[in-house]
RNA sequence: GGGGUGGUAGUUCAGUUGGUUAGAACGCCUGCCUGUCACGCAGGAGGCCGCGGGUUCGAGUCCCGUCCAUCCCGCCA
């Protein structure tokens, strides 16, 4: 027999129906006399009744937490005076007659409270992970995934998108992230690599026809981990004929709302904030600002090339920047903290990390000393100096000085959350678009140009004329979504016109005749026979789910995620495998020395 | 490849300048308890202190190495 009811359904209008439950142990409270059981599903809970002169007794006290049980019983109305209030199902209980032991669970790894399992060793929960994904927390954040996945297709169908599926056994593009190769038995000697993204295939849909794809495609990346990256993840992927980029906005600031609105029942304003790569550079120190709050970078060059203070003046007069920020209310910083920040600025090339505290009306700074007071002046009004104020400078090459001051902006805003200063509520949003990235820019390491996104990019139309003159100077028709400090997403109006692709690819990026031939030689064929102009996006879905479920780490919202070191912990890959398997691929194993 | 943090009971943690038998809470086991819902009460079991070296009369504690997890840099067209 079925269950009748799940664990939330009853009330107090069933009293008296005979009913069967099945789900969970999520609690015990033997008496010595009558047993009491809370019995759980997704849904919620049922306390479950038993008896000391019924048949079913014994079988109670048999039972352990997370076993799974099926009662039949009779649903009651709780006696005065012992209804839970804090439960749905609060007013009744089921007095159980009969009962079937699916399974009794061994005793638990680790406890599946959410206040007491979160604080559980990671790599436990997911060796464990199928335990782990059974808290209630964890299905919810399961189920929220999908209802994302769900309305993501639903949008797109309405605005007539054809899901196609594309093939994840790919051909090697070494210049993009590193591959998972995989070796074909069928042609000895020869690879595969697992897509990094369905790139290629869907711009040649493009040129098939389609017109309008999406696919939530899942992509691979052979690089090393963070919070927000796996090596297995799923792109929302999205390529368009016949638009220009305004299409592009519309459609994504359409979709999110709609994803907003089906998840958490939000609005979210559109359209979206725009900005340009150089202001996003200038005035947050990175190319995915989190706007949630202020602290805007000021350049300072011009003032400091003149100044009597050596090092701002030989940076400022030698090409390079010198920037600084106003860390509002931080002057009560420690100097451990100085310290870390100061190390996070080495990391990134700085030589250390200038700083100037206003305390009690006055100024406290190594370097007070060099600066003039117009100087001081100057500072003072720009970045708004009051009580209780520290400013941190950066002096070096422009996306030096940038990079450091961005980051040390992120950190002051982590050191002001924590001392409650900086209130950014979970429910804040700031949606941004980031626009007129360079198309190009010059690897000095390789001596050569480098795409800032991809070789398909399309450059801004009036600038096509400086793509051999000037690379650097030429802008791409790309764009960025960010949110909240992360990068959900980008795209670009792509090349469609096969000269222009092949002048990108040989005389711009110098890569040899035969290379490209060999790699893009299908494209450049394919754009000859009738390419409508296109362009697209991928938006990172778990990313997206991520943010929308405020959590910090990416491997929450992935069912079985994997570790920094890239193993699944609990099916326990990878592994090796046989000789004869190895034979077959025509691979040996040397020994590393 | 590099830097930071952590690893002590099933779990989360404490463990003093190196010093008797390594503790607590929760969980687990046993017993008692007929209205709880974090049930309560009494008792009990449970430890390669991540692993390997070293210093020392003596190491959970100090030193070196190593493994695992995690955060970050590099990397992610």
């Amino acid at each position: 027999m079925k269950r009748t009811h799940k664990c939330n359904e009853l009330r107090l209008a069933d009293a008296g129906k005979d009913i069967c439950l099945i789900g969970w142990v999520e609690s015990v409270r033997d008496h010595g006399g009558v047993i009491f059981v809370d019995l759980r599903d997704r849904d919620g809970i049922t306390q479950v009744v038993f008896h000391p002169n019924s048949s079913v007794y014994a079988s109670a006290q048999k039972l352990k937490s997370e076993s799974v049980i099926q009662v039949f019983g009779k649903v009651c109305q709780r006696e005065s005076g012992t209804a839970n209030s804090g439960l749905p199902t609060g007013d009744i209980e089921v007095d159980c007659s009969d009962i079937v032991i699916h399974n009794i669970c061994d005793v638990l790894p680790f406890p599946l409270e959410d206040d007491k399992a979160d604080k559980v060793n990671e790599d436990l929960r997911l060796q464990y992970r199928y335990l782990d994904l059974r808290r209630n927390r964890n299905l919810k954040l399961m189920r929220m995934r999908h209802q994302t996945a769900k309305s993501v297709r639903n949008f797109l169908d309405n605005r007539e998108f054809t899901e196609v599926e594309t093939p994840i056994l790919f051909k090697s593009t070494p210049e993009g992230a590193r591959e998972f190769l995989v070796p074909s038995r069928l042609n000895p000697g020869t690879f595969y690599a697992l897509n990094q993204s369905p790139q290629q295939y869907k711009q040649m849909l493009m040129v098939s026809g389609i017109e309008r794809y999406y696919q939530l495609a899942k992509c691979f990346r052979d690089e090393d981990l963070r919070a927000d990256r796996q090596p297995e993840f799923t792109q929302i992927d999205i390529e368009m004929s016949f638009i220009d980029r305004e299409d592009m906005y519309e459609l994504i600031e359409s979709m999110l709302k709609n994803v907003w609105k089906d998840v958490l029942n939000m609005e979210i304003k559109t359209p979206f904030l725009r900005m340009s790569y150089l202001d996003a550079m200038n005035k947050y120190g990175v190319d995915k600002p989190d706007m949630r709050f202020e602290m805007l970078i000021e350049d300072f060059t011009e003032t400091f090339k003149t100044s009597d203070f050596k090092v701002f003046a030989g940076i400022a007069q030698g090409g390079g920047a010198v920037k600084a920020f106003n860390a509002k209310g931080l002057a009560d910083v420690t100097q451990g903290e100085i310290k870390n920040l100061e190390d996070i600025a080495k990391t990134l090339g700085a030589k250390g990390l200038a700083y100037i505290k206003c305390e009690a009306g006055q100024w406290k700074s190594p370097i007070l000393k060099f600066l003039s007071e117009k100087e001081q002046a100057e500072l003072k009004t720009r970045l708004n100096i009051e009580d209780g104020d520290i400013v941190f400078f950066a002096a070096s090459k422009w996306e030096q000085a940038c990079a450091i001051l961005g980051r040390i902006r992120l950190e002051s805003a982590q050191l002001l959350k924590e001392r409650g200063r900086l209130d950014i509520p979970a429910d804040k949003f700031c949606f941004l678009w980031v626009v007129d990235f360079p198309l190009m820019s010059y690897d000095e390491a390789e001596g050569r140009f480098l795409s800032t996104h991809h070789p398909f990019t399309s450059p801004v139309e009036e600038d096509v004329k400086m793509l051999e003159s000037n690379p650097t100077a030429v802008r791409g028709q790309h764009y960025d979504i960010v949110l909240n400090g992360v990068e959900l997403g980008g795209g670009s109006i792509r090349i469609h016109k096969p000269e222009v692709q092949e002048m990108v690819f040989k005389d711009v990026l110098k890569i040899p005749a035969d290379v490209v031939e060999s790699r893009f030689g299908y494209m450049l064929k394919a754009f000859k026979f009738g390419a409508p102009p296109h362009g697209g996006i991928a938006l990172g879905l778990d990313r997206l789910v991520t943010i929308l479920t405020n959590r910090t780490s990416i491997r929450d919202i992935i069912a079985f995620p994997k570790t920094q070191r890239g193993q699944d912990l609990m099916a326990q890959s990878p592994s090796p495998v046989t000789e004869r398997q190895l034979k077959d691929l025509f691979i040996r194993i040397e020994e590393s020395v």
